[in-house]
DNA sequence: TATGATT
């Protein structure tokens, strides 16, 4: 793993002059910081004591998916006081958490031309180096990061890795120079295209993810019923598996009238969600479970004069064991620093 | 902190 920006060897000049340092630098750059590889089950509140400790923070973030509020597993911390900075870098770089080494690098300036430039590279010769694979890539820009992928019992190369480049235009030059060519020496050619950026993630790897999040918060044996449904069904929908799940069956005799909203327009089984935090918005509640089967609409509550999310809302879904599915699923889940309660709405009406 | 409807 590497533990400093990896610049790539001696290369051709670069097309681009270094972005630290030069051209009327703002403060920002001797104070922001970027760390990398954090393990992924770290809080934004040990982040900010892990990094505190150091000296006085102005502000940090660890940078958290918006639909899931998973960890990315990166975050910045600005110090006010740049030798703070400095001595983060020199005492937490390499630092090993977990299974992790994390790296603590000073942050590049925020800008468009640095996004969407992370490429990833499958095909390669099993024996090719990170060095190797970087001297490749180097001449087309400024590497930022590289990684080959290896195997996790053998150790050996999977022939996959990933690239960043400091500048998009740098990747968009390296994919039309690389990709579909054989490197020196090896017998197929390789393939480089865009990584795959998290936040377009697809509703199997949105379910594949919650799964991973189930199964690591019941780590213990599974004594209630509840959890094992939940996995169970979870496993199921993961795999595409055609399940007729127990509770469609006892769950239905004993719901007469909840959830089930009538009206033509309207029908469906709406489900109520609490402690969604102030700032959700409906495309949060699209995007938790729309996955999980045919959703017809959603309501995030708002305060009328803060226009706040008073912490919960509604989701109407057309099929009855897709919301059942999502309940079961998404109840408990935690999104970002809240532990979200699904259930399906009860009615307070038709009390005469 | 807990079941809408400012459409």
């Amino acid at each position: 793993m590497e533990s400093q920006v990896a610049g790539g060897p001696a290369g051709p000049a670069l097309p681009n002059g270094p972005l630290l340092g030069t051209n009327g630098a703002t403060d920002d750059s001797k104070t922001n910081l970027i760390v990398n590889y954090l393990p992924q089950n770290m809080t934004q509140d040990e982040f900010k004591s892990l990094f505190g400790s150091i000296g006085d923070i102005e502000s940090c973030k660890l940078v958290r998916d918006k639909i899931t509020g998973q960890s990315l597993g990166y975050g910045f911390v600005n110090y006010s006081d740049p030798n703070d900075a400095d001595k983060a870098i020199n005492t937490l770089n390499g630092l090993k958490l977990q299974t992790k080494t994390i790296k603590v690098s000073y942050a590049r300036p925020s800008s468009a031309s640095i996004r969407d430039a992370n490429l990833y590279v499958s095909g390669l010769p099993k024996t090719m180096s990170q060095k190797e694979m970087e001297q490749l890539f180097s001449q087309y820009g400024r590497i930022i990061t590289s990684r080959i992928l290896v195997d996790q019992v053998t150790g050996v190369s999977r022939g996959v890795g990933f690239i960043r480049f400091d500048k998009r235009i740098e990747a968009e030059e390296a994919i039309k120079g690389l990709n579909g060519q054989k490197p020196l020496g090896a017998a197929e050619p390789i393939t480089v295209k865009f990584a795959n950026n998290p936040s377009q993630k697809t509703g199997q790897a949105l379910l594949t993810q919650l799964y991973q999040s189930s199964a690591r918060r019941y780590a213990g044996p599974l004594h209630h019923q509840t959890q094992r449904f939940r996995l169970d069904n979870l496993l199921n929908m993961a795999y595409g598996v055609k399940r007729f799940s127990p509770i469609a069956i006892d769950g239905m005799s004993g719901l007469a009238g909840v959830g089930l909203s009538g009206g033509a327009a309207g029908a469906g089984w709406c489900i109520f969600v609490y402690n969604l935090s102030p700032e959700a918005d409906e495309s949060v509640l699209w995007q938790l479970f729309g996955p999980f089967g045919a959703v017809t609409n959603v309501k995030v509550i708002r305060d009328f004069t803060t226009n706040k999310c008073k912490g919960f809302g509604f989701v109407t879904m057309t099929n009855y064991d897709e919301a059942a599915m999502a309940i079961a699923s998404l109840n408990g889940y935690r999104l970002g620093e809240r532990v979200l309660q699904v259930s399906f709405k009860t009615s307070k009406q038709h009390k005469a």
